[in-house]
DNA sequence: ACTTGCATTATGTCTAGACATATTAGCCAA
DNA sequence: TTGGCTAATATGTCTAGACATAATGCAAGT
């Protein structure tokens, strides 16, 4: 190995043998360019790299300091439905359940960032997988910052239309554990308050809040990411 | 704004315009150098910055295109549980239930790839939030890959003291619900059976693996990230 | 003692040019 | 037709030098 990945590693090595302790500043990256013998610019890149990885923290003037407490930081790939389900070798379908415009509820009007008494478009979804009970989304829409005629969601997962057709910004997920309700237990065939993995998701466009969805995965569901 | 951070949001722009459509090439960092009126290596910072972001695929010779299902990522930071618990603004603290070794199950042995029969550094924690628990710890350490002299983890959680003493590479973690066990409700002061929030992770170091984790969180909690 | 302003300095970014490397298309030979 | 070589090409990285920007700490003035 060579190059700015070779400044990385060494830099990391130092650290993590404890040459450089947590919340030390570190040489400048003249310093360490003449060292190395490279250009300050390698340095930097290595430097910048580490910076994103949580390790040392950088500021201007003054200067690099090792992380306190090197948070550890894991990506988690937001998958298509469809795409999750055939990676697991199974066959994918879905059921549209309903399918509507209704008042907002105070809460969801109040997580998306609208007045009350808009009218949102509501969907519920059954994702199956092999035939079984995958994943039921319950998703509001805000149809004021969608482009005007929404397709067929009969014909095309919601999630899946969105991600082609607007602009997302930002969001938020959250994961939880609920117990699942009448209704949940009714749809997914399991027994009423199991326990169901949910993940709550709201997203931003350019135009303001699109969507909110609460995804109840079935009883043994695992969202798995790496770091 | 000006410099890579202006090329980056223009042709990020472009990409949601649908100017240049999922899966279509997009111009030569050269072409676009001349079209901005700035250097290559400004072009080259902001392309490899949306690459890492998962908006474009470059390949060598190939060229950049836009990618086919904007796979969007979202990041979660992994807090030391004692910061978590102090930023919800209630006082930490945690309490030793088990601190043995003891021979790892099968499926425990299975998960950090070691043979069976080895003895293991066995853990128990229990977390707690203004005096009520918060999360129930259970951990399993692989002695062989530690510095030798383990301290008093009744004194420091084992957390922090594995973040800021063994070098620690590569992870993964998955999110699941589960019933609590009959220990788990009655460690955690819940009813059996309770939807709980439950976090497994495997950590590998430089040496080989350094630890399985499972954190079984209150009823409610919410693990949250943003994208 | 307190505030304001300025010089200092480390990081952040840019440029122009160069070489490295991976990948592909096309060609040639078996 | 198939396999392997080759040349072309887009991205990846490096260098040396320059200017930009943000913090910091000291100095001066109130």
């Amino acid at each position: 190995m060579q190059g700015w990945e070779a400044v990385r590693a060494e830099v990391l090595r130092r650290i993590r043998a404890r040459d450089w302790a947590p919340g030390a500043l570190i040489p400048g990256e003249e310093a360490l360019a003449v060292e190395f013998g490279v250009a300050r610019a390698t340095v930097n890149r290595a430097l910048t790299a580490l910076a994103e990885a949580g390790v040392i923290q950088r500021k201007k003037r003054a200067g690099t300091r090792v992380a306190e407490l090197p948070v550890r930081r894991a990506r988690l790939e937001i998958p298509v439905i469809r795409l999750d389900v055939l990676g697991r070798g199974l066959p994918y379908d879905f059921k549209l359940l309903a399918d509507r415009l209704a008042l907002a509820p105070v809460p969801v009007a109040a997580r998306l960032g609208l007045p009350e008494g808009q009218p949102l478009h509501y969907l519920e979804t059954l994702h199956l997988a092999g035939g079984r009970p995958f994943v039921l989304e319950t998703r509001w829409l805000n149809p004021a910052v969608l482009p005007s005629p929404p397709p067929d969601f009969a014909a095309i997962s919601v999630n899946e239309w969105l991600v082609t057709h607007v602009s997302l910004v930002s969001g938020d997920i959250a994961f939880l554990a609920e117990p699942a309700s009448a209704r949940e237990a009714e749809v997914m065939g399991v027994a009423p308050g199991t326990a169901l993995l949910v993940a709550e998701r709201t997203t931003h466009g350019t135009a303001g809040s699109v969507t909110l969805v609460r995804l109840a995965h079935a009883p043994g569901h695992r969202v798995m990411m790496t770091f």
